[in-house]
DNA sequence: CACCCGATTATCT
DNA sequence: GATAATCGGGTGT
């Protein structure tokens, strides 16, 4: 399936966040292929989010949110979970991601259990950090180009939702910057967090 | 170098 | 609902 090229994450983050519903996420490990459908997402601006890592400026930590859009900006969370972002944004004076919070597994799912040392089939990849222990995607991924065919991480070409099967609202465990409905999920989908049962 | 705090999750009550 | 687990990075001394 085709690769998402970098025009298309040269938008701002909450119209990219919107667009990656139902967009694959690929990764090749060990000459396998795990693949989800992006299910949920969470927007991320600078200069003007107080919520966003980049809001305190250029650092090491942050640097890929200033890079190249297309690109994979990946931290810990909590000193526990790692957690995967899409670098996107407008103009260069700009930076900013998109995090990805669910994902509807496609194929490979068994890999993914393995990964997440569970077999519940919307526990495996329903969450940031679960995502990304289904992927096995670590620090070591950070700054890598998604839009390359040679790389392991790559977003491709998904199925199209109905705009209306589209919801939004604020974003999760954020205090700061509540008036931002950057919050992004497909309506009914089983995976997007917050879900009272499972 | 010490301190503080999270874009979270699992496991309690 | 509440909370512990756990650590890298930013900030200030």
């Amino acid at each position: 399936m085709k690769i998402l090229a970098k025009q298309f994450y040269n938008h701002a983050t909450d119209v990219v966040a919107k667009k990656l519903l139902g967009k694959f996420l690929v990764r090749n490990i060990h000459d396998q292929l795990l693949i989800g459908m992006i299910v949920e997402t969470e927007a991320y601006g600078y200069p003007d989010d107080p919520a966003g890592h980049a809001y305190i400026g250029l650092t090491k930590r942050n640097s890929a949110l200033f890079g190249p859009v297309g690109r994979a900006y990946i931290y810990k969370s909590y000193g526990i979970h790692t957690c995967f972002d899409i670098v996107g944004y407008k103009q260069s004076a700009q930076a900013g991601g998109i995090l990805i919070r669910a994902v509807e597994p496609i194929q490979g799912i068994e890999l993914m259990q393995k990964f997440r040392g569970v077999t519940n089939e919307i526990q495996v990849t329903s969450g940031p950090g679960n995502v990304c222990k289904a992927f096995h995607i670590t620090l070591h991924d950070n700054h890598k180009d998604l839009t390359e065919s040679t790389s392991d991480i790559t977003i491709v070409q998904g199925i199209s939702i109905k705009k209306d099967a589209v919801m939004n609202s604020a974003r999760v465990g954020i205090s700061k910057a509540r008036h931002l409905l950057w919050r992004f999920y497909i309506k009914g989908n089983k995976w997007v967090t917050n879900h009272p049962k499972y």
